[in-house]
RNA sequence: GGCGGCGUGGCCAAGUGGUCUAAGGCGAAGGUCUGCAAAACCUUUAUUCAUCGGUUCGAAUCCGAUCGCCGCCUCCA
């Protein structure tokens, strides 16, 4: 399996340090609001490697911040008059409905940094111990001309950073591309004690020590968006090589944006669309569908056109998984079993997911893959219950348990006893009877009446089958 | 200004030295099936990969130039 590593680069075979184990962080929210559709891209495209690895075998621990202690919500709790415990249960909340929504895989933990303020702390200590940082006034500034290497990640070299100038302006920093460890608390802000003053640690402290707590020193996968990797993951890189003498992160791995109008979706440029506000509108399934359709290194647009093209594409999956499912469901075993060649769709699913996550390739294998089931059923009476079996196996691997894009107990079957599916399956009756009379005119005023209502009807040789939108 | 990425059919998108007269999806056109539909299947829809030049037996893929777009360098997935 090979995954591209922006630390060198290039595509690597992907060695865990301890295989079968993987572990992997990923750069979680900051809970001081909803989050936009262009935050979900990351968290599915995480879960979406988190559920490959495990199809793989590997036994994965997952670990997802959540940062619930920084400015913005502090000036969130400010104007609404709340505390910041109060903005952050609330939109820690949410992003959990959300992320369920969107049916993302738990990861093994979610820390917060408020929770790890003793971890925190000790790393700050032991930077400042082995001479990378320095105390100003109760402030830590990490001394970043100290640290060899700075800038690997990101491409940059200091020289051409200063020249930038686009540093923010801070006396008490003696370099001003030196960045925060410690923030002393203002008046009315939140504060826990340490060594240097009451106050809160800085952006890219937490996610080192809380990487070290729960995945130790050096771990497998370090994953989050193209803009973490200057400052944020170049930081983590310099902190935790200045406190620790673990190799830190062996892959790192950075998402493409998603992008309005080829823009960059962010809250500043106020061009962005809830993940929840699209949630009403588009299934969990059609989502991730749009964003397994782009690599994930891509910048990939978002529009309801694109999202549209997508949903079509999936019913094209879906109805065939359907079919599936209710020929199963009927249970009739009297047809016979085709040559049909499943591993030859596994071994090239797989290739394609190896090569770096290749999702557009993977769903066009499951595409394929679709077709030609569909043209197997289309050119029989019936077939075997083992060729039914096999075929939702395989969507079943593929395209739920890794993509996320299909789930078998959801699909709108119509199945099952229901007062609603009776009466549907009674105007079915009734069709069917006006149709043996040649009484069209009000077979096709029933079938575009259910139309109306959102179900479909569908003739075939066998009988009559409806969906429900 | 520094660093990085991208430009493939009407739209989205994979492919990054030969199997590419370029996968897959959406859209469009024709056909099979049907009372008519729908769904499904079959066929068609890029001799061409921003432009120009070069390297090579061979380039969408490598190199150079040009044009266009985007990102990071400040909080941001």
């Amino acid at each position: 399996m090979q995954i591209y590593n922006t630390l060198t680069k290039k595509k690597e075979e992907f060695i865990p340090l301890d295989p079968p184990n993987v572990t992997m962080y990923v750069c979680g929210p900051t809970v001081y609001d909803y989050f936009h559709i262009g935050n979900a891209r990351s968290f599915v495209v995480s879960d979406i490697i988190y559920r490959y690895l495990e199809y793989k075998g590997y036994k994965v621990k997952y670990v997802m911040n959540l940062t619930d202690v920084d400015d913005k919500l502090i000036k969130k709790a400010n104007e609404e008059g709340i505390t910041t415990a109060e903005v952050s249960k609330r939109y820690i909340d949410a992003f959990f409905e959300d992320i369920d929504k969107l049916k993302i895989k738990r990861a093994t933990v979610y820390p917060k940094a408020t929770e790890h303020m003793q971890e925190i702390t000790d790393l700050i200590k032991k930077i400042e111990e082995n001479s990378y940082a320095y105390e100003t006034e109760g402030e830590v500034f990490f001394d970043v001309a100290k640290f060899d290497g700075y800038g690997k990640l990101s491409g940059k070299n200091i020289d051409d950073l200063e020249s930038g100038a686009r540093v923010e302006i801070n006396d008490k920093k003696r370099n001003p591309l030196d960045f925060s460890l410690w923030k002393k608390a203002k008046d009315g802000e939140p504060f826990w004690d340490s060594p240097w003053s009451k106050g809160r640690p800085g952006w890219h402290i937490e996610c080192s020590a809380m990487s070290m707590k729960h995945l130790g020193e050096s771990f497998d996968i370090h994953a989050g968006g193209n803009d973490l990797i200057f400052p944020h993951h170049e930081n983590e890189i310099a902190q935790s090589g200045a406190g620790c003498n673990g190799g830190f992160a062996k892959y790192w791995i950075h998402f493409g944006f998603l992008n309005i109008r080829d823009e960059k979706m962010s809250k500043s440029l106020g061009n962005f669309f809830t993940a929840r506000e699209v949630l009403n509108k588009y299934s969990a399934e059609a989502i991730r569908f749009l964003f397994n359709q782009a690599h994930y290194s891509s910048p990939l647009n978002y529009s309801s056109d694109l999202i549209e093209s997508s949903k079509k594409g999936l019913e094209k999956i879906s109805s065939t998984a359907l079919k599936i499912k209710n020929e199963i469901e009927k249970g009739n075993n009297t047809g016979e079993n085709p040559d049909f060649n499943f591993n030859n769709y596994y071994t090239q699913f797989e290739a394609a997911m190896d090569d770096n996550f290749n999702s557009p390739k993977a769903i066009a294998v499951i595409f394929d893959f679709v077709r030609d089931v569909n043209a197997v059923i289309a050119k029989r009476e019936n077939l075997s219950l083992e060729f039914y079996k096999n075929a939702k196996l395989f969507l079943e691997k593929t395209a739920e348990q890794v993509l996320g894009i299909l789930h078998f107990d959801e699909l709108h079957a119509g199945q099952g006893p229901s007062l609603e599916n009776d009466l549907i399956e009674l105007l079915t009756k009734l069709r069917a009877s006006a149709k043996a009379d040649k009484n069209y005119q009000l077979s096709d005023q029933i079938r575009d009446g259910l139309k109306e209502i959102g179900i479909t009807l569908q003739d075939s040789k066998t009988g009559t089958t409806f969906t429900k939108d």
